[in-house]
DNA sequence: CAGGATCCGAGTCGATACTG
DNA sequence: CAGTATCGACTCGGATCCTG
């Protein structure tokens, strides 16, 4: 049996669960896997994210290591972000389901049509 | 360019990304993938879970394919929750992540131990 | 430019009570 | 047994203001 205390929240697995669910996590690990970016760059680019979240989510990225971060010293404050390898290896494996979801977005869509359509029938609201 | 339209919100991908995020939700999955399981007896199986949480999250799944529901016209009502195939698949999707954390789970763990202690420096908390 | 601190509305979740 | 409906506690996330 491969999954040992899965019940009591404390297992690995849902640290890294709370990460992939978590969007604004992915996407920025997203845009630092194609090169390093600093911070107001990264706002830009996410738009639509609040420089709370950014910040935040930085540094629960920078705290697991996915991140690295690195602060120039120039006059009005430098400060680059980049993937670490070990993000690298997360970012592949999420997408994994990137592929999983791709796969089988059809069938996810034709269950949902089903369902809706079928139990639901109140489409005029 | 495999990433189409990520930044607004109505990826596909992100549709997966919440599921498995979603704690209760891979939960449910992985006890439905044991075997087929009634209503109450999940509740008992996951325990801190509330019937609120466990019901809206049955339905969630079986909306999206991943899981079936079978009603036995019995007396007090029979509810029978099991996995699809599609919920299978999905599953053993959610198991590589999983295989990603226990690989790199010490990594993880080192890096927090050192971003804790060289920036947060308080311990006694 | 990079980010901390605060306020506050919106959504989430659990506990409770009730139904078929 | 298998849920639904409601309410309150709490959290999350966005907007804003401010600093170095």
């Amino acid at each position: 049996m491969h999954y040992p205390n899965v019940f009591d929240g404390k297992c690995p697995t849902r640290v890294v669960l709370d990460r992939v669910g978590d969007k604004w996590a992915v996407l920025i690990l997203l845009l630092l896997a194609a090169g390093p970016l600093r911070f107001n760059e990264l706002r830009r680019r996410i738009d639509g994210i609040s420089q709370k979240m950014l910040s935040q989510t930085l540094k629960s990225l920078e705290r697991d290591g996915l991140v690295g971060r690195k602060a120039f010293a120039t006059v009005p404050v430098t400060v680059e972000y980049s993937i670490t390898p070990l993000g690298l290896t997360l970012y592949s494996a999420v997408d994994s389901l990137r592929l999983w979801a791709e796969t089988h977005l059809g069938e996810v869509a034709a269950a949902q049509q089903r369902y809706d359509g079928g139990q639901g029938m109140s489409e005029a609201a």
